[in-house]
DNA sequence: TGGGGTTAT
DNA sequence: ATAACCC
């Protein structure tokens, strides 16, 4: 859903002759195979149009966690707070009336006998996260995070794999798993058919295996491509899972009532869009290309335009381990610079456990602000730099003067973006590391094959033994 | 609107 | 460094 394609047709199979949408240029057909003299882009069976995707979406996933944490809450209407919202809630709660992002306030009058718990640390939401994405990484390794509660995973080798072992006279003793869209009715000497209902057994397979290890529920939906699968599976809501058979494609898009519902059509560009006069998916699929993307700018234009017929090539991307970690921290009035240095202290001392565990080496770090302000366009501002090398070495060894001197360039990116002669009013600070590196990777160059040790290169997902700060204080 | 994340420009 | 997108 976010890049051009590289593929030269479209997915879907679903576009039903509406004049609009001009395909793609020659360019991008050169672009695929091109440039490397080999094209090997076509996937064995030769049609890259062919691909099984299952988008699987965790129930309430915080609320599910703390559920699990505490058994107690369970049966009883259950809200996770940060700050002043109940950023999402089980079932129980929903049923009176409370929904995600509403006011603790308002929650609280709906809802009296609600309960409520802090969600404003993450860790244990982030650290069952991980292991939803290891379960589903065992079905395939070509999975996609999506936030913390959704994953793509491409299974389309898996189902190839699957029919190649089943003799085709059993293809007809196949049967779906979970709900098909619209009751759409089934016919399996159709070989996309008979692809996304082995692909519903997987995702059957796949929920099971989350629920049997971690016990937590989610819905899936299953499709040829990631908008496709995402918007299947919200159709039956907790617990269930949806596949999406070609000839509903287009029921399917076409219930959306607002193109804002496309994932990938966020705030500003509909806005843009309404603008042109743009508010339903057919507005989008019939208006003029050559005006959209004079508006909005070839990329844009095509790539939306192509999500409002339910294309979408863009490939499951498998994610891998994060490639930034941040901490931060909201709040009503931060004035003066020791309160900020305090809670500049207070993540750096958070992410410095994270990123120890993690095993690799961030080599920039960011400060990032908020400026009080009564518009709603409230934007961060941001300081980054490189993290001076002797630092880097000394991370995960318990060094305590890390803390200090990170500190003390963190307090530099501070002042080279607030000016703290004068008064100010912030309500965000968040530290980031990112550009993570592998253990014991100097700089680059030549003479890196000489200064890199040839023991411990340890992997980031089950790390070696290592003291981390908490451990040491125990002696 | 929280406390995170990603990619593109 | 910012802006857009996602949850």
């Amino acid at each position: 859903m976010e890049t051009m394609g590289v593929e030269p047709e479209a997915e879907g199979g679903c576009h039903e002759e509406v004049e609009a949408a001009e395909g793609m240029e020659p360019a991008d057909a050169e672009a695929a195979g091109g440039s490397q003299g080999a094209h090997h882009e076509v996937a064995p069976t030769g049609n890259p149009s062919s691909r099984v995707i299952v988008h699987v979406d965790l129930d309430c996933f915080y609320a599910q966690v703390e559920m699990i944490s505490n058994p107690e809450l369970k049966g009883k209407p259950l809200g996770v707070q940060q700050k002043y919202l109940v950023v999402t809630c089980n079932y129980e709660a929903r049923h009176l009336g409370v929904t995600k992002l509403m006011n603790v306030r308002e929650a609280k009058e709906k809802c009296p006998q609600l309960v409520l718990v802090n969600g404003e640390d993450l860790t244990r939401y982030r650290e069952m996260s991980y292991k939803v994405t290891e379960v589903l990484e065992e079905f395939s390794p070509v999975v996609e995070r999506l936030g913390f509660d959704e994953n793509f995973v491409d299974v389309t080798a898996i189902v190839e794999k699957r029919l190649q072992q089943l003799p085709s006279d059993e293809h007809a003793a196949v049967s779906v798993s979970g709900h098909i869209y619209k009751e759409q009715s089934l016919n399996l000497h159709d070989i996309s058919h008979l692809r996304l209902v082995v692909g519903s057994q997987i995702a059957a397979e796949m929920r099971e295996a989350m629920h049997h290890q971690l016990g937590l529920t989610g819905c899936a939906g299953v499709a040829s491509n990631k908008l496709l699968a995402k918007l299947v599976s919200g159709i039956f809501k907790p617990n269930q899972q949806t596949v999406l058979l070609p000839e509903s494609c287009q029921d399917l898009i076409r219930s959306l009532n607002h193109i804002k519902e496309i994932p990938g059509i966020g705030y500003k560009t509909a806005k843009r869009l309404e603008a042109l006069g743009i508010s339903s998916i057919y507005d989008l699929q019939t208006f003029s290309s050559k005006i959209l993307e004079k508006e909005l700018g070839v990329s844009i234009a095509q790539r939306i335009q192509k999500l409002s017929f339910g294309e979408d090539n863009s490939p499951v991307t498998p994610s891998g381990p994060p490639q930034s970690f941040s901490e931060e921290d909201s709040f009503k009035k931060c004035s003066t610079e020791d309160d900020a240095k305090t809670k500049i202290a207070e993540l750096l001392a958070s992410l410095l456990n994270r990123v120890c565990q993690d095993g690799r080496k961030p080599h920039t770090m960011r400060l990032i602000i908020r400026r009080y302000s009564l518009e709603k366009h409230c934007s961060r501002e941001s300081r980054q730099c490189p993290i001076p090398s002797h630092i880097i070495h000394k991370l995960g060894t318990g060094n305590y003067d890390v803390v200090t001197s990170m500190t003390d360039i963190l307090m530099k990116l501070f002042r080279n973006m607030v000016n703290v002669k004068m008064p100010f009013h912030l309500t965000l600070l968040s530290v980031c590391f990112c550009n993570l590196k592998a253990p014991n990777t100097a700089k680059k160059g030549p003479i890196d094959y000489y200064l890199t040790p040839s023991i411990s290169t340890s992997r980031s997902g089950k790390r070696a033994f290592k003291m981390n700060d908490t451990q040491l204080e125990d002696f």
